[in-house]
DNA sequence: AAACGTCATGCAATCGTTTGTATCGTAGTC
DNA sequence: GACTACGATACAAACGATTGCATGACGTTT
């Protein structure tokens, strides 16, 4: 178990290690004979030499890692996100590390404490609540971040994200477009971005055109089918007539208040339209089929890596811009003609 | 942006560095003089001392990092063992880092090349074909290894797995118990344990009733929705009668056979009964509700967590047992008595 | 008063690399 | 033939922490 380390194989070559190490490194190995580059080499291969990267990353001050601060793994949209950003990082390589914080503030200190201990050379994080500003503000301070799909707006960290607002109008104009002209929106967690932009985006379309538009919250704030089941009593309980179309804010919502509903005799999209975001796995193989917004994952990923990359190699100014992204208005059959 | 290093503490504390790495050190500190104790203490905050864990690593030869290799985080049972993998493992100061290798074996030799460069004391995976066995071999000579949901027969390496052939089982009896005599089973990937164990349990609990049993495969043995469509194919292609009941390896699978048959008039449960596995989010929110196989993915995590850590801690054989969870079976309305 | 034990701290080596600088031999130039 | 230039290699000092050992002060024992 006892390793081998550069120093075995600069003897076994038999030079000095400082020759050994030109040797093996990719961009200074023009320095060596490619005589001797070759005896080490295969000095390296046979005694199955492996950098230490740590006494490496220790030397150079580079650790060749990018910490990846994920709020919820079990959202199934963070799963292109993840692989764009892998992707988008491995081809410069890069590794990246991944932890999740369940969308926890306290979680998210303990875990950039610990990234920054690690000396990563850059973050991306998709978890920023408002409450986390100050939190990330300290760390984009130390090291190169990005937040990716969410942004913190007032933080003035560069993000990759799509546009909320942009969604909540698109959801707005279609249900519009179908003649809905009282409707409702299930309000998902706040104090952050994403759905704070949804609902402004739904709610200024809906006003463009002078439809009324009335906001549902749940005591706890979740995005969540349990919570859709909670606003579907919640807008029982509005007078009549009550709104014909309903913007959830994202698919598990809109997947509990479509139950809910079902189960007290109201119909999608026979009595209620209801449009989703997200468009999560299966949302298309439910009855009714959910409309929905569908954002670009993967790319947002990739991007987002681009991006951690090029300001951790000096590239761009600091302040440099966002990046946002056009979701895209899946139409399936959740939705219907006002009738 | 210059670092505060323990030997700015020591200096600003006024005592040597020795000291000061000391006094910080949680299980060495009663070495050091209360008083002075305080007073590193107080320097290390001051500047905002954060401990280079790199530099620290490389001296003590433990670097506090666990990798963790996900086959596929598209497979939304992965969510829980992750969280449970964290749980397990932050509760004793390690921290995990995470990759995704996309079930290719090429992907995860370039990663476990990278984790052993980065030296984690420990890997834990869910990803390992039977193809990999060597590769995880060696890995596992080199460093703690445990293999997280999935086994690997023969390799010797210790594992945490659920048990997928009394999984297998489970639908065959429940399928049995409601009048089925004539079944098939929709074969999911070959090349891994998990797909074989439940083929296995199936045809074995099928055999002892004397149950007939088809083996229906794709070309491509994806565990996927449209994987399911072609097997639908297959089915309609057998010889009447046909089964009337099928247990498919996978809610993807399950659920694009369900929907193929459906198009063609075939009713589920009505003409057909169909079981899948895994107990994806959303399969009790579908038409008809799946009935599945509920793996305990949470405690897989915990417990892999709990087991790479006794391993690196010497305690137990190495050779030492698997652990062996039994699923649970989950009864919907994709599943009736036989008419 | 000498010897000894104890407690607190300092010294210096070390982990495995990388890299600036020094050295050495050889070949080319005048 | 001395000098320069240069290519190839060696030497040694870092990077930031940990830790065995030495040192020194102080109090106790005989």
């Amino acid at each position: 178990m006892s390793r081998v380390t550069l120093k075995h194989v600069a003897a076994h070559a038999g030079v000095n290690i400082s020759t050994a190490s030109r040797a093996l490194s990719p961009d200074r190995r023009s320095l060596v004979n490619s005589d001797t580059r070759r005896r080490v080499t295969e000095a390296a291969v046979q005694l199955g030499y492996r950098a230490n990267l740590q006494a490496s990353a220790l030397r150079r001050g580079r650790s060749g890692i990018i910490g990846v601060i994920v709020a919820d793994l079990n959202n199934p949209f963070i799963g292109p996100v993840i692989r764009g950003i892998a992707h988008g990082l491995g081809g410069r390589g890069l590794l990246p590390i991944m932890t999740e914080n369940g969308d926890s503030s306290d979680e998210l200190a303990v875990i950039c404490d610990k990234m920054l201990s690690q000396r990563v050379d850059g973050i991306i994080t998709t978890a920023g609540r408002y409450r986390d500003r100050t939190l990330l503000k300290n760390v984009a301070a130390e090291v190169p971040t990005v937040l990716a799909v969410r942004q913190l707006p007032g933080s003035g960290i560069p993000a990759v994200a799509h546009d909320d607002t942009a969604g909540g109008r698109m959801a707005a104009e279609h249900l519009i477009s179908l003649g809905h002209t009282r409707l409702a929106q299930l309000m998902g967690p706040e104090d952050i971005w994403s759905f704070e932009g949804r609902a402004i985006g739904f709610r200024d379309a809906a006003a463009s055109v002078a439809a009324e538009c009335v906001d549902l919250q749940a005591a706890a704030r979740l995005p969540t089918i349990e919570a859709g089941r909670v606003l579907a009593a919640e807008y029982l309980r509005l007078p009549e007539p009550r709104p014909t179309a309903i913007f959830a804010h994202n698919d598990s919502i809109a997947i509990g208040v479509i139950d809910a509903l079902r189960r007290v005799g109201i119909g999608c999209p026979r009595d209620v339209s209801i449009v989703g975001f997200n468009d999560v796995p299966l949302s298309d193989m439910l009855t009714p089929a959910l409309t929905t917004v569908r954002l670009p994952g993967y790319d947002l990923g990739r991007m987002a890596a681009g991006m951690v990359v090029s300001h951790i190699d000096g590239e761009g100014d600091q302040s440099a811009g966002n990046v946002v992204l056009t979701p895209e208005l899946v139409v399936r059959s959740s939705t219907g003609r006002r009738c």
